[in-house]
DNA sequence: AATTAATTCAAACGTTTGATTGAATCCATG
DNA sequence: CATGGATTCAATCAAACGTTTGAATTAATT
């Protein structure tokens, strides 16, 4: 038995790095394993499919990261009801925290957030698995920070907060025009604190219900959603 | 020549449909054809290759939604300096109307959304190409409303709301919970309506020079995005 | 009716894909 | 040093891929 471990995890490495630059579908097992060094066989051999391999790399990090997700919760629950920010805190910054890994952290979080929006059934349900739980406490965390909205409301613009942290891991610099989104010199922690203010001033808004049925407020009468 | 028209659009039609819910990667263009009931040469001998039938699809409708973009930016800043939520409905209503048209028009919306995260080169290129004057336009208007932010905060957080429009319209319904997200009975107005007030209200928040360097305001010191 | 160009079609092209095989190799153990 | 399970390897598989071909078909023009 050779360099069983080293195989295992080179394979990992090599495909958490393409994985993330060109999807799961842009990348061949063949160009995969010759990017490692190893045979094609080889992944097969320790992961059974190509789909394993991609679960296997996605399991090996998401789940620290939402380990550190619920302690960070835990904590800041156990010392009082936690604020808006916390909350996004506790969210965001172990992802971030992990993108920051010199070792390779930002290749995963790129992969995580591609999963999230590669249209693969079995990359969905390994998302879904992995992220119920944490979604549900921070759900039921988020509707007591915001008791004034209904659960509906929440559930909504939670989803909006992870519209905003996927696009972000996703397009750390890509952007349609150069001046948008994250400069490549911005620290994590600088981008961190403007994606928590910036979703945690979403999150406070007023409700539909201040504003006449259906409308936004102080908008004049040029765009229409037709009917 | 027979029905050449009826043949073109046959295969622009389905490849929006399922390149939508597949993505162009999870469709060969076998089963595209087949599924258009035309012959496989028949897309070759119309687009020349499959990269070109994605990019014809994509420019069939994201012309008009940005020339409307367009007009309804000219409309509101005719007549005064516009609002957020002004600019904002002026970005995201003309892509939810669309979204609206029974004539496939959600699927394009999930096609545009997709092309946005999906890693192909030409994908990207075409997005930049369709959309670089329009955000420019924008980002612009944006930097007037906003005139006490950076402009680089103006572009981050642009950033941000294109977050929250591209992940909305990828994901509809589907979540890790189904307690998140728009549901299924949500209008898209209504949609647009919570979208709106989010985003306004995370662009017109404070900027992070009213925090102590680099802190978010509030927070205890449970989570450190390290170093 | 003949001519011509546009379009469709079945068939095949060569390549690449994920997967599998069986022999070779390695290394801990007896 | 021999045994045997673990691992690697080159070679190969059938299937699917995007693309091309050249003959057949269609419809407008002469």
């Amino acid at each position: 038995m050779p360099n069983a471990k080293e195989t295992k995890e080179l394979i990992l490495d090599t495909a958490e790095r393409l994985f993330s630059e060109k999807g799961v579908d842009g990348v061949s097992l063949r160009s995969l394993t010759a990017a490692a060094g190893v045979n094609i066989a080889a992944a097969h051999y320790h992961f059974g499919s190509k789909e394993e391999v991609a679960k296997a790399v996605f399991a090996r990090r998401i789940r620290p990261v939402n380990r550190e997700r619920i302690r960070l919760l835990d904590a800041y629950q156990e010392s009082g009801r936690p604020s808006l920010e916390e909350l996004l805190t506790a969210l965001f910054a172990p992802a971030l925290r992990l993108a920051r890994d010199p070792q390779r952290g930002d290749d995963f979080m790129r992969l995580c957030a591609r999963f999230y929006s590669e249209p693969a059934e079995y990359l969905e349900s390994a998302f879904r698995e992995e992220f119920s739980q944490v979604l549900s406490r921070f759900h039921e965390a988020f509707r007591r920070a915001l008791p004034e909205l209904a659960e509906e409301e929440v559930g909504l613009r939670i989803h909006f907060a992870i519209g905003v942290l996927v696009h972000t891991l996703l397009n750390p610099t890509r952007t349609c025009l150069p001046k948008l989104g994250p400069k490549a010199s911005d620290s994590d922690k600088a981008t961190l604190d403007a994606m928590v203010r910036f979703v945690a001033a979403g999150m406070r808004s007023a409700r539909a219900a201040q504003f006449p049925a259906g409308a936004v407020a102080g908008l004049r009468a040029h765009a229409e959603v037709a009917q």
